[in-house]
DNA sequence: TAGGCCATCTGGTCCT
DNA sequence: AGGACCAGATGGCCTA
């Protein structure tokens, strides 16, 4: 159901420790504060370690001795309190900083399994990127929603779903659920009019799971299609620029070239379906995606705003440059009750 | 400038 | 003993 590789590797890298953490604001902190690097702490404690570790021992070994009387006995009862000789505060030392490096990378692997995270819940921005807090509440809200979807074995229409996910979440985490559905709406406007159309998908497409996709409900290696033979290798990145109009930094990334990649879809309506560059996508765009939102009867704020046909396609038919903006305003109202 | 968010350090606790 | 995990403290950055 996931649409990006839920690769723990990727989570935790084998060389997250060492790497180049590109954070916002933290390179400006690598240079005030250089990052103490775990292996460099490793070999700089190995070599503190083994270097003066006979000594060590001889030294311990003398001390231990001059806390003993004439007769051999211990001066005192209980357990002997350990001088702090220099080395041993050194050693000290360089256990609190190999303990800060291990400290350091675990948190950063959090922090790289919270990236995951951030990539899967519905509405995903490299460049406003929600809070953990946030992520993680609307990861919950969005586990929720999709579940009652299951248990419920229909869909709610938008307006409530977007509630759902919006439910205990800030305003301004509230407002950029509401803009990530703005953003597709209006490619999915530009879409219509230009040459792309086939870019772009409805908000609805961009929320909800793909129900009616055989194509895609088979996650590679289990049989059926493998879309990466029958589509375009998966590019994210071209939807991605084309709601931000930037180049996304993770172009790059090998991470979701995965051969284990889950069904290359992606809900979360910042991304596209893998199956959207495709070349011959008109002919493959049947997905049972093509819900469309039409007004509901009655004025705007009785029930719900958007309603799902439930037997009529009507793709394209999404009445959004009004709608969008009512509709955060729709939600902004949820968000202040 | 206050408040939110974050990264890092640190010491304590638990587990192997 | 050493590592993982956790929570508190602290300081920096950013934004309203």
């Amino acid at each position: 159901m996931l649409t990006l590789p839920f690769d723990e590797s990727v989570v935790m890298p084998e060389t997250q420790i060492c790497r180049k953490f590109t954070r916002e604001g933290e390179e400006q902190k690598q240079i005030k504060k250089p990052e103490i690097c775990a292996k460099h702490v490793l070999v700089q404690s190995k070599n503190l370690k083994r270097v003066p570790e006979e000594e060590t021992e001889k030294e311990e070994e003398e001390e231990d001795r001059e806390e003993e009387d004439e007769n051999g006995l211990p001066r005192r009862r209980g357990p002997r309190k350990k001088k702090m000789t220099k080395v041993r505060v050194e050693r000290i030392k360089v256990r609190r900083q190999e303990a800060n490096a291990r400290e350091r990378g675990r948190m950063h692997g959090l922090n790289d399994a919270l990236d995951n995270l951030r990539k899967v819940v519905p509405c995903y921005s490299k460049t406003q990127k929600l809070s953990k807090i946030e992520t993680l509440r609307l990861a919950k809200n969005y586990i929720w929603a999709l579940s009652e979807i299951l248990r419920i074995g229909k869909r709610p229409d938008l307006l409530t779903f977007v509630q759902n996910l919006c439910k205990g979440l800030s305003q301004p985490t509230t407002n950029l659920v509401a803009g990530c559905l703005q953003l597709n709406a209006r490619s999915f406007l530009m879409g219509q009019s230009g040459e792309s159309a086939h870019h772009s998908r409805s908000p609805y497409s961009a929320i909800y799971p793909p129900y009616h996709s055989p194509e895609l409900s088979t996650p590679p290696g289990h049989g059926a299609l493998d879309n990466s033979k029958t589509m375009k290798p998966y590019n994210y990145c071209s939807t991605y620029e084309s709601f931000y109009e930037s180049t996304s930094p993770e172009c790059a990334s090998p991470q979701f070239e995965s051969p284990l990649s889950p069904p290359s879809m992606n809900y979360n309506g910042i991304f596209s379906m893998k199956q959207e560059e495709t070349l011959d996508y008109s002919k493959n765009y049947n997905y049972g995606m093509h819900y469309c939102a039409v007004p509901a009867r009655g004025p705007l704020g009785q029930g719900s705003m958007f309603r799902l046909p439930t037997d009529t396609h009507f793709p394209y038919d999404f009445h959004l440059r009004g709608q969008s903006l009512t509709m955060q305003d729709e939600l902004n109202a949820v968000f202040h009750n």
